[in-house]
DNA sequence: TCCGATGCATCTATTATCAATATATCAGAC
DNA sequence: GTCTGATATATTGATAATAGATGCATCGGA
């Protein structure tokens, strides 16, 4: 995750499984993918990224399985759980949630002051 | 903050910089209106709430006084900061564009898919 | 051989809450 | 006067989620 803000806390899973509902991939191919996806805005560190996917398999959101590359190199690969789909949609759910009440807090004051929104 | 998620960690201070900016409140008070204004969606804790006005305080965001009601009751009351506005700003924009990034991410996946989000 | 890319792992420090708790005082009901 | 609820503030320890720092391994190309 950019280190940006603690605002961007907590959306690590979310991030990882909605990447992996479309097609299993090992770690390091999440982070690119959801790096890329973000134009480069979201990026994991792997003190983040791995412990974050051991913990999500430890919940039965996703399962590894260790494969073996064309070139003879091991990674382990990641697929979603039903479990684990469940989750994603729990979480998208809340984010939206979440999202349209802080909008309801932080734009009402641009709505209104109007001045700082202006050169936002 | 309503305990739901780890996703919603990070913006009590712009949230109470959002209220102070149209007028200066008690920790009571904000606390209230940000509830209010989120349909009750947006909780904060003792723990949290006081904790973080006094580190706000402390970066110079937010001035604080203390004040003597009518009934002859004592309260602090905070006001924003020419630098708590300009922090207010930043974390609005920086917010804006995480929540853009982060659409991006798990919102191709809806738009791709099509299954999960149809029921969301 | 060396270097960079790929790929994974782990540990400590830091940060931001959550939970739990406590104190104080006003206002209203009994 | 007493009790209860609302108002108002404060603090502390536990917990969770990163950031930073580091390390190991291996393939591919120069």
């Amino acid at each position: 995750m950019t280190a940006m803000d603690p605002l961007f806390k907590g959306s690590t899973p979310m991030l990882i499984l909605s990447v992996l509902v479309e097609k299993p991939m090992h770690g390091y191919a999440i982070a690119k993918e959801i790096e890329q996806r973000s134009a480069d805005f979201l990026r994991f560190r792997e003190g983040t990224l791995y412990p974050a996917l051991h913990e999500m398999e430890r919940k039965g959101w996703i399962a590894g399985r260790w494969e073996v590359t064309d070139g003879g190199r091991e990674r382990k690969v990641y697929a979603i759980t039903p479990l684990g789909l469940r989750e994603l949609e729990r979480q998208q759910h809340a984010w939206r949630r979440f999202s349209r009440a802080l909008e309801a807090v932080i734009g009402r004051k641009s709505s209104e002051g109007g001045l700082e929104t202006c050169t936002t």
